[in-house]
DNA sequence: GCCAACGTTGGC
DNA sequence: GCCAACGTTGGC
């Protein structure tokens, strides 16, 4: 096994749970639910680690990009909205007895100056990232240190 | 609201 | 286990 990335970047509608709710949220902490997606289940199941850093994305609105940092703070356990029939992330499939969806603590670090999808891709040192490749749907992604340290650079500099 | 990309489903 | 049809994501 190969160390695990310290590094992730997680998606998010800012109308569900954007960052301005997860800072206000108790400890500024929510359970990162509805992720339907195998790859980014099991990224939340053998890749994230307590203390690991998050960008924190906001998708599905005016300007994607980045709009905060937080942090994993571990908790993984079934996500309930799985059982819920009224809820948007019900899945009929899915038994208590084997749950099929995972979620765990996110605590939101601080809001930045946002980063859109556009500032990002004028950065060559950025090209590579995951969520700027074409066809990217993937709600969780590895970062890779190098992006994080860059990204890391920006925002420091908006002060 | 379009549509490319990609994941999932289900008939065979 | 192949693969066409279908559904979803998410930037544009």
């Amino acid at each position: 096994m190969n160390a695990a990335p310290r590094y992730w970047l997680m998606k998010n509608e800012p109308d569900e749970y954007g960052i301005d709710q997860a800072l206000a949220a108790p400890d500024a902490t929510i359970a990162w639910d509805g992720v339907r997606n195998y790859q980014a289940r099991n990224f939340m199941r053998d890749g994230m680690q307590v203390g690991d850093g998050v960008l924190y994305w906001h998708s599905s609105c005016a300007e994607p990009g980045i709009y905060g940092i937080a942090r994993v703070a571990g908790n993984l356990r079934p996500d309930a909205s799985q059982f819920d029939a009224q809820s948007k992330y019900f899945d009929p499939k899915s038994k208590r007895e084997a749950p099929r969806w995972l979620m765990l603590d996110v605590q939101a670090l601080r809001k930045i100056e946002p980063i859109s999808v556009a500032a990002l891709r004028q950065y060559p040192e950025l090209q590579d990232m995951r969520v700027l490749q074409k066809g990217n749907r993937l709600s969780i992604t590895p970062v890779d240190a190098v992006h994080w340290d860059f990204i890391i650079g920006l925002i420091e500099a908006q002060r």
